[in-house]
DNA sequence: AGCCAGATGCGAGCGATTTGCAACTGGGTC
DNA sequence: GACCCAGTTGCAAATCGCTCGCATCTGGCT
């Protein structure tokens, strides 16, 4: 696939999900459609403050509030994963990508996405034998990089 | 073991952990003592101005600053754990229990415990796989009782 | 008993996020 | 295409959980 066509093939996905939210009764007004479009670019786990700062080039002076409260929406909406780190302001990603856990180097802050079938089964199975049922979880490494000569 | 046996062990322990604090450079104050007896006799995971409301009991006018800089202490020395679930204030328990990760109801609110040998070796596995090593990580399963009719 | 580094209480401060409110604007309606 | 109004925005103030500065107090070694 080439660049271009990713470029089409994203600008397509962000449409009919402007479309889907249009139809659940959720305004597009500028400041989300330009909060979508920055979200979809992001591959990194931006906090709010940063979407804001993206935000800002495509509409000039939105809000910081703008920004948190769309958030809360989209996060409703289950447009986008919202995941509190030890000791960071809230990150933030789309729900484009398949379900996944995340380790964060104590060192960087740096963000690793894994997943792990097997965890996952484990995990409703210890819910499973006391009694309950998942609604969701949290799985998070923090963790160190290896070798090297520290 | 009786009640009252039981009631010896906690407080040979609990003097133990003074002395082994003392040593450690951690001078106990009425406030410090007051804080960590209430952390002993807690069997659930309580939060600060929970703590708070219970020192206040035995030392009554403890600051609840002071509450806060003596669980960052004890966190510090190794004495306590400090678990952030999602939307509510820091929980704190003590250290005597084996480790062990979180079951939250998200219903009721409470907490279960529960321990997965498996669960760790397969997280161990992944980080090692990706060239990481775990310095701690955190497992929060929340969860909703099973069965009656919903 | 005396000393003093470290601990306390108080109130102010802080960072992340939420909220009240008056002005504005999507997007369905005619 | 103009109209309308419930829903959205920007701003400032508020909230929440927690930390900090500072003057005063106190464990615990001598």
């Amino acid at each position: 696939m080439s660049d271009q066509e990713a470029m089409n093939d994203k600008h397509r996905r962000t449409e009919n999900l402007t479309d889907a939210l249009r139809r659940a009764g959720v305004r597009i007004t500028r400041q989300r459609a330009a909060l979508l479009s920055v979200l979809a670019d992001a591959d990194d786990h931006p906090e709010a403050t940063e979407l804001h700062r993206r935000a800002e080039e495509v509409v000039p002076g939105i809000s910081l509030s703008t920004v948190y409260r769309t958030l809360t929406e989209l996060e409703t909406q289950g447009v986008i994963l919202r995941h509190q780190f030890e000791g960071t302001p809230a990150r933030f990603e789309h729900t484009e990508t398949r379900h996944h856990d995340h380790m964060i180097d104590v060192e960087t802050g740096e963000v690793v996405e894994f997943a792990s079938d097997r965890i996952e089964r484990l995990q409703a199975e210890i819910a499973e034998t006391l009694g309950y049922e998942i609604v969701r979880h949290r799985l998070e490494l923090y963790v160190r990089k290896k070798g090297g000569a520290d």
